[in-house]
DNA sequence: AACATTTTGTGATATAGATCACATTTTGTA
DNA sequence: TACAAAATGTGATCTATATCACAAAATGTT
């Protein structure tokens, strides 16, 4: 990728946004930039960790192995934060990212922002402010995932998608139907049967992975009903 | 309760041994101790939040309402901050907090907390260490809970009530059948199926709420695979 | 102690969704 | 362009667990 100092970076995160230029350009000394293509591995569960890795663009995906399968956590669009979790708690990932789309991070040295946290009050704040929100996401992903129909469950990843991430009624899944399966947890067979069965209803038109919500109302009913 | 200063309180959590004698002093004066008898409610969901709450000893369960029905989303033992997510991230609780023990907490005022943060980098990097942890836990047990078999994640709430809470083999249950149901995303019928299933198994006995681990082996196996 | 209320145990049945099995389509590549 | 590999669609089963239904204990209350 072509360099750019951090003081020059216009896809800052909140947190940076806050620091001042000598901060700025410590940070510069310890950032390096790297692209990925969708599918490119960013870390891995079980590999040791000493980065955090900031997102300045494109989308993410957050999964780990679970005790049956794998587990699609959680995805996260740009500008983002991952593995701080990982980083301060533990020195062994405990999750996975990968790039689902062509996407762009700053590696971050771990001691460079432990010493942002313990020398800029508004740094930490803004840091924490993330932690937070994230939780919150977490819990009721986790309450939803468990006790939602899979048709909610599913209705819940397309509104997500056209919602959260591409603010657009059509777009193109990052995701083949099986990773769909791990994202809202179910079976590849099943998602392709709720996706035909959308299909029919009218709610949405498919075509291989290009989706068009056609119905957003009944979709939003099936999210919360379902 | 008796008044307990803070800078006397000897019940201190890892963020608060960092502060200094003034910062103490602050905190004390803004800061009210509150005893919660086994079924209290701490805070609700819903509800306008103003305060972090520090849990200086009892046993807590966080839930909340779901889209089917109730679930506890943790049960935190002291100490421990509550609400620090939600009071941050937004303005209403997000969840409830219940007491399932008796139990002794301390309502901060938000924004001395937020002062410290600000103001002491120490105290912000033992908050970010926190939240971290526990955004780890969070994402390992929703993998656990989607994905274990109903005898693998009653196994491991047995697990936990021995080993991280109780720290015994036997132990009394804090919550109910249908609780324990919310807890590991069943139904109270099969929770009681279960649990006498295990009895007969001779992995444990149980009379009422005693429960005592005969066999952890099995018991951790059960929770591995089931 | 007697009664109402809540909690618990357990069988019988129903069902959402997994799994299996295979055909078809799409994608990548020599 | 042709072929192998991967991804997708859909019917036919199978099964874990919910739900229903009721009896029995336990608990709280006057």
């Amino acid at each position: 990728m072509e360099e750019i100092l951090c003081k020059d970076c216009n896809l800052k995160s909140s947190a940076t946004k806050v620091l001042n230029a000598a901060e700025l350009e410590r940070l510069g000394s310890n950032c390096v930039g790297v692209n990925f293509r969708k599918g490119d591995v960013i870390f891995k569960q079980g590999a040791f960790s000493s980065n955090i890795i900031y997102v300045r663009s494109g989308l993410v995906k957050i999964h780990m192995a679970g005790p049956v399968e794998e587990q699609i956590i959680k995805i996260t669009k740009a500008p983002s934060y991952l593995g701080i979790p990982t980083t301060f708690g533990e020195k062994i990932n405990q999750y996975s990212a990968t790039a689902i789309d062509n996407t762009t991070v700053c590696f971050i040295d771990i001691e460079v922002f432990k010493e942002f946290i313990f020398l800029n009050g508004r740094f930490a704040y803004e840091i924490v402010v993330e932690l937070c929100r994230n939780e919150l996401n977490s819990f009721q992903k986790c309450v939803d995932r468990t006790q939602k129909h899979i048709h909610g469950r599913a209705a819940d990843a397309l509104l997500f998608f056209s919602n959260g991430v591409y603010g657009n009624d059509e777009f193109t899944l990052p995701l083949s139907r099986l990773e769909l399966g791990h994202f809202v947890n179910t079976s590849r067979e099943s998602i392709c049967r709720i996706l035909s069965d959308f299909g029919k209803a009218g709610i949405i038109s498919l075509s291989g992975k290009k989706i068009k919500i056609l119905n957003r109302d009944l979709l939003e009913t099936i999210s919360k009903n379902g």
